[in-house]
DNA sequence: CAGATATACTTGTTTTAACAAACATTGAAG
DNA sequence: CTTCAATGTTTGTTAAAACAAGTATATCTG
């Protein structure tokens, strides 16, 4: 990394490549099982909601994703049949999306690799420099 | 964050959350001066080559970005006017991309505000703190 | 309860990314 | 020198992101 750069750009560009490579090995994974990685992250959202569904704008607000996209996202999960989308009978405005059998099914399928992912992602950091960092990093959030 | 998860999946989620918000706002300033980050990027790189250019694949290999979609971030480039491609005389399968004047002229009036944006973006985290972030994100990347 | 405002989602359009495959040129082997 | 593999770039196609605008329902105000 070229020293003559400031600090925070160093900071910022470290943040940003380390997020890259992270994601990327991640993404290869979850390719096997037909996702990309928002997918997997509104599943897995989904899935830890309450048995009525979820609103798309929660699943909007937890995500990076923003909300024009999670219509066309969700879209994409039950064209698979990975989810299901019935408009809410309380308030007409909202969707409300469930997990189905069949997206429980591929998650449970899912949910060792991934954390088998990550653990072998962090293995040579300590469980102290984990936590340090993402002290750091939520107080950067924060700013 | 919900407590329950794995400690690596936490750290996981946090760095790609935290780059997601700096990148988010790095961009709105870039496009400020019509520029994608990876387009601004590139142009850096190009800038900071040798007087004779730079092939394309050592241009991706200095970016996330993929070698295929090179091409095109650098036909956009371009037909903007910031650089100009010629294929190299030595070896005619290659490309050498060279900055323009008017190239050098737009990374001039980006780099201050670029600087600022990222002092800010790291106001409240002390320099110490900065170092050791880039510190724990290195020793994962060497995992 | 009529009209204005806000909310939740959808649609349309334009860029951009991802992946596979093709093309052109070079260098090496026989 | 001819064939073959390797290299560097381009092209094609499909999926996904970004942004603006639109539709339907709810809520609030007078």
């Amino acid at each position: 990394m070229d020293p003559k750069q400031p600090i925070e750009r160093v900071a910022f560009i470290t943040v940003l490549r380390t997020a890259e490579e992270l994601r990327a090995r991640f993404e290869r994974l979850l390719k096997d099982y037909g996702l990309t990685e928002p997918q997997f992250n509104v599943l897995r959202i989904v899935r830890g909601a309450d048995k009525d569904g979820i609103p798309s704008q929660d699943i909007g607000r937890r995500m990076i994703t923003r909300v024009p996209d999670v219509t066309r996202l969700l879209e994409r999960l039950e064209q698979k049949g990975l989810v299901t989308r019935v408009r809410s009978d309380i308030d007409r405005r909202v969707v409300l999306t469930r997990i189905t059998t069949e997206g429980r099914k591929l998650l449970s399928q899912i949910d060792d690799p991934v954390d088998d992912c990550h653990r072998q992602q962090f293995a040579n950091m300590s469980k102290t420099d984990q936590k340090e960092l993402i002290r750091l990093l939520n107080a950067l959030a924060e700013g």
